[in-house]
DNA sequence: GCAAAAGTACGAAGCTCTTCGCACACAAAG
DNA sequence: CTTTGTGTGCGAAGAGCTTCGTACTTTTGC
């Protein structure tokens, strides 16, 4: 099997690294504490259980260890998404997709995006 | 506020009751365990809980309690979509959708579905 | 009438997730 | 050097989810 779904926490500590780079507890605590109000440990935690579940990689070269995602932004949104898909649209992406543009509407520009997608998509089969 | 997000085995109880409409605890477990292991007083706790929660209501006037869905289908959908819009895509309906497109592909009737939904909701605004 | 069947209620155990305190190692500053 | 700061590791507590055993009540079938 691939990598595990990560969990909401888990989600949030690598959204701060896919956007930083590789970056020590003390630069990712610091990142996170201006949203949250959270523990040193508590991320140091979070980070040392990601390496086991092979979410993260880490450098222990230095003193401060260095963490990294493992998991690609791209990869882990698909597999939520996957996820989602199947427990509540019997696995349709069309059903999913319409019930996220009806629900939050998106501006005129990205409905363009995506029926450029649609476009490329259709004339992938053809 | 409005109800909340259903957990993973709330969800499953409530497709069951969405696709045969009010049932007893006896006739949403025998339809539950043509498709997994799983004892009877289980589904009797959930749906106690989930009556609890306000997911579900309780029509007891007869020995055999029947359960009724009070969230929707579309809500529910809608709140786990939107939950994880916000989680894992910045809010972005865009960024979602095209995810969901591209890692698992539709058939050329559905893209043209969501095409009309585009041309409807581009419609509108204008 | 009484045993068996069918029902509800309750409590608790096991799991994961989340959070942090505390102990300890090491470095730095005075 | 000893005190203060910065770091890791460990353990454990609390919450929510999931599961089911057990106890008790009410029908139902003989």
């Amino acid at each position: 099997m691939t990598h595990p779904r990560p969990t909401p926490s888990e989600l949030e500590l690598l959204q701060i690294l896919w956007a930083t780079g590789p970056a020590t507890v003390r630069a990712v605590h610091d990142q996170l504490s201006q949203r949250r109000d959270v523990g040193y440990t508590t991320v140091l935690k979070l980070l040392q259980i990601m390496t086991e579940k092979q979410l993260v990689e880490r450098d222990e070269s230095q003193r401060s260890h260095v963490y990294r995602a493992r998991l690609a932004e791209e990869e882990a949104q698909g597999s939520m998404v996957g996820d989602l898909m199947d427990r509540a649209f019997a696995g349709s992406a069309k059903a999913l997709v319409m019930r996220a543009l009806a629900d939050r509407p998106a501006e005129p520009e990205e409905l363009a995006e995506i029926r450029r997608l649609l476009d490329e998509l259709e004339g992938g089969s053809r």
